[in-house]
RNA sequence: GGUCGCGUAGCUCAGCUGGAUAGAGCACCUGCCUUCUAAGCAGGCGGUCCCAGGUUCGAAUCCUGGCGCGAUCACCA
C-alpha cells in the first residue's frame, strides 16, 4: 500500500480517536525544501471540523502518528502543516520495489485496455514540412508513446491531404516550366521541388495580377480573370473527372513528395501505423449527412444546403453539405472518423492539429455526439499553439519558413561544433561521431519545443540558436552519459543488494529516491493532460538532482563496498528511468559525449 | 463585436484540481577540473505573478469586470 494512504489511514484514525470526529478529507503534499520532512498534512481544513488550534492538532496527529506507525520517524508542526519525516528503512524498501522493475513506472498494455488512434503530421503534398509540422509530430508521436505507456493501445495516423487547388498549383506550374525535372536530375529532395513549383505558381499568379491591374482592373476582377488560377482551377475539375493524363501527373508528383517526407520522418523518428490519403476520404461523409437528415439532427435550406443548429450550444450554424451536393472538409471529416471506427477497434481519438481550429473539433465532435456514436464522448482535439517567427507567420508562398531539413541539420551542426570543442570522443569512428551529433541535435531541438506547454505559441528566432546548456535535451543526454560511464566501470549485479538495515541516507540519495517514485503517476498525468511538457519537466528535475548527488557524493570513490553498489544501482536506476522517459518524448540518449 | 487560448524575473519557461518565504534555465557576477565526463556543481543579482474587485483562515492558482497579445467566427481546407 502507498504510503500517503497509510498515513491517511492513521490520521483519520488518530481523529476518531482523539476527538470522536469522522474526518471528511485529509490533504497532503510534498514538504517544502526548507523544512524537515518528506510528506506534510495540512492540518487548516480539518478545523472545520475540530475545534481546536492548528499546532495542537499538528501535535497530536504527529505524536499518534509515530508511536502508531512503523515508517513514521518524527514530526515538526509549522502553523497548520505538520511535517512527517520518513524513516531511511522506508525509503531503502522503496527503492527495492524501483528498482526489481524491468518497466519502471510504465502500465502494460491488455486486451481490456483502451485503445486510441492518435493522428498528427497530416500534410499537404505540395510543399515540403516546415518548424510548425515539426512541432505537431513531436507533440503527436509523443502523446502516442505517452498513452502507450499509460496503459493503452494505441494506433498512430495521419491524413496525407494529397488532393485539391494547391496540389493542382504545383503541378500546374511543373508542366509549364519544369522542363521534364525529377528529383533524380536535380538531386533534390522530390518535396522540395514539387515546393518549389508551388512557389513558382504563386510567383506566375501574381505577376499576372500585377498585369491586369496594370490594365485597370480591380484586385477582385484580376483575381478572378488570371488564366493560371482558371487553369489550375480546370485541373482540379479533370482531376474530379478522373482525367488519366493529370492522375498520372498527380500520381508521379505525390510519390515525390512521399519519398521526400518519409525521410524527414525518418529523421525525426516518427512513425505511423496507417495513412489514410484524402483521396480516398474525400467523398465519405455524404451518406452520413443523409442519414442525419433524416433524424432531424440536420436540417436542408431553400437553396438545398445541409446545416446544423447549433446555437443551443453556444456556437453557430454550420454546414455540413453545399448546395450543389458536395461536401465541405466538415463532412469528410465526419465521415473519415466513422471510417476509422470501422478499421480499428478504437475507443476513442486524438487529433494532433493548430489551434486555428479549435472552432472546427468543437463542431465536428459535437456532430457525431448529436449524431449518437458512443466513441464521441472519447474524442480530444490536441490543440498546439503556432510556431512563429519575430518576423510574425511562416508563409510558404513568401519563403519564410523554417524547413525541417535544414533546421535538423543545422542543430546537428551546432552539436558537432560544441562536441568537437569539448574533445570527449576520441575512441569513436567518425560515422559513430557523425550519429551522436544527430542524437545531441535532435535532442535539443525536440526537448526545445516539447518542454513548452502546447497551447502556448512559440516564437521561434532561427538567429538565436538554441540552447545546449541549462534546462535543454543535451544536458539530459549527458547526464545520462555520464551515469553509464559509471556502470562501465563498475557493474553492479542489480538484484543484490547489500546494504545494512541501519543504513542512513545520504541527503541526496533520499531525494533522488523521492524523485523516481514520482515517475508512475507523471506518466498518467501526462496521459491524462495529453501533455509531454511534463513528461520533460520531470525529467529535468530528476537529472538535476543527480547531477547534485554526482557532485556532492562520490559514487565509485567510497571505502564501503555496500554503500559504492548502492550508490551505483540508485544512479542505474535513475539513467533508466532518464532513458525511458526520453523515449516518450522520441528523443535518443547516448553512451558517451 | 461574439467565442476560445495566452499574459509569472531583462529573455525562455515551470508552478495553476487554492496552502508555508513564487521556482528553473539563459544572460550578468563569484567560486570549483592532479579524484566517478565542467554540455556540470555551489552561490550571488534579478518579481506590482497584466490591472481592479470578490470568495476564503489562506489566491499566481477559483469567480466577476477590464486591459494587452493571438486564434477563430467561409457553400476554403
Amino acid at each position: 500500500m502507498n504510503i500517503q494512504n497509510k498515513i491517511e489511514q492513521k490520521v483519520k484514525e488518530a481523529i476518531s480517536h482523539l476527538y470522536q470526529v469522522d474526518l471528511e478529507q485529509v490533504e497532503f503534499q510534498a514538504t517544502r525544501k526548507d523544512f524537515e520532512g518528506d510528506i506534510t498534512l495540512v492540518t487548516f481544513p480539518m478545523l472545520r471540523q475540530i475545534k481546536t488550534n492548528p499546532v495542537q492538532l499538528g501535535e497530536a496527529i504527529g505524536k499518534y502518528l509515530v508511536e502508531n506507525v512503523e515508517e513514521v520517524l518524527r514530526y515538526n508542526v509549522v502553523q497548520g502543516f505538520l511535517n512527517i519525516v520518513l524513516s531511511d528503512t522506508y525509503y531503502l524498501t522503496l527503492f527495492n520495489e524501483v528498482n526489481k522493475e524491468a518497466e519502471f513506472g510504465k502500465v502494460e498494455v491488455n486486451q481490456d485496455s483502451n485503445t486510441i488512434m492518435v493522428e498528427y503530421s497530416s500534410p499537404n503534398t505540395n510543399k515540403p514540412l516546415h518548424l510548425g509540422h515539426i512541432r505537431n509530430n513531436l507533440l503527436g508521436f509523443s502523446v502516442a508513446e505517452i498513452l502507450k505507456a499509460s496503459g493503452r493501445k494505441v494506433y498512430k495516423t495521419q491524413i496525407i491531404n494529397d488532393r485539391g487547388i494547391h496540389i493542382c498549383k504545383s503541378m500546374l506550374a511543373w508542366e509549364r516550366w519544369g522542363n521534364g525535372e525529377t528529383p533524380e536530375s536535380t538531386g533534390l529532395k522530390g518535396d522540395k521541388l514539387v515546393g518549389n513549383y508551388y512557389v513558382k505558381f504563386d510567383k506566375e499568379y501574381k505577376k499576372e495580377i500585377a498585369v491586369l491591374i496594370a490594365e485597370g482592373k480591380t484586385e477582385d476582377e484580376a483575381k478572378a480573370q488570371a488564366t493560371i488560377l482558371n487553369a489550375a482551377q480546370e485541373m482540379l475539375i479533370k482531376w474530379e473527372a478522373g482525367d488519366e493524363t493529370v492522375k498520372a501527373l498527380w500520381e508521379k508528383m505525390n510519390q515525390w513528395v512521399y519519398d521526400g517526407f518519409e525521410k524527414t520522418y525518418e529523421t525525426l523518428g516518427v512513425d505511423f501505423d496507417k495513412n489514410y490519403y484524402e483521396s480516398n476520404t474525400y467523398l465519405l461523409g455524404k451518406d452520413v449527412v443523409a442519414e442525419g437528415l433524416e433524424k432531424g439532427v440536420f436540417f436542408r435550406k431553400d437553396d438545398g444546403s445541409v446545416w446544423i443548429d447549433l446555437t443551443e450550444d453556444g456556437l453557430d450554424e454550420k454546414i455540413v453539405l453545399r448546395s450543389d451536393g458536395t461536401a465541405v472538409y466538415m463532412t469528410q471529416d465526419i465521415g473519415t472518423a466513422i471510417q476509422r471506427v470501422k478499421d480499428y477497434p478504437i475507443d476513442g481519438m486524438v487529433y494532433t492539429v493548430g489551434n486555428e481550429q479549435d472552432y472546427h473539433f468543437k463542431v465536428l465532435f459535437l456532430i457525431l455526439k448529436k449524431l449518437g456514436y458512443e466513441w464521441a464522448n472519447n474524442l480530444y482535439h490536441l490543440s498546439y499553439g503556432m510556431v512563429d517567427l519575430p518576423s510574425g507567420k511562416m508563409k510558404s508562398r513568401e519563403g519564410t519558413v523554417v524547413d525541417a531539413d535544414d533546421l535538423i541539420a543545422q542543430m546537428t551542426q551546432t552539436a558537432k561544433a560544441i562536441s568537437e570543442e569539448l574533445g570527449k570522443l576520441e575512441e569513436y569512428s567518425s560515422e559513430e561521431k557523425e550519429e551522436l551529433y544527430k542524437m545531441i541535435g535532435l535532442g535539443a531541438l525536440k526537448y526545445y519545443i516539447l518542454k513548452v506547454d502546447p497551447r502556448k505559441r512559440i516564437l521561434f528566432n532561427p538567429e538565436e540558436s538554441v540552447d545546449f546548456q541549462g534546462n535543454t535535451g543535451p544536458f539530459i543526454q549527458y547526464t545520462y552519459a555520464r551515469i553509464q560511464s559509471i556502470l562501465r566501470k563498475a557493474y553492479v549485479d542489480s538484484n543484490k543488494m547489500s546494504l545494512p538495515g541501519n543504513y542512513e541516507l545520504h541527503v541526496k540519495e533520499k531525494e533522488l529516491i523521492k524523485q523516481l517514485q514520482l515517475y508512475p503517476n507523471t506518466i498518467q498525468l501526462a496521459a491524462e493532460n495529453h501533455s509531454p511538457a511534463l513528461i520533460a519537466n520531470y525529467t529535468y528535475d530528476l537529472v538535476k538532482e543527480f547531477n547534485s548527488f554526482y557532485q556532492n557524493v562520490t559514487i565509485l570513490g567510497t571505502a564501503d563496498e555496500g554503500e559504492k553498489k548502492f550508490r551505483v544501482q540508485l544512479s542505474e536506476a535513475v539513467g533508466d528511468t532518464i532513458k525511458s522517459a526520453f523515449e516518450l518524448l522520441g528523443i535518443q540518449v547516448p553512451e558517451r559525449m
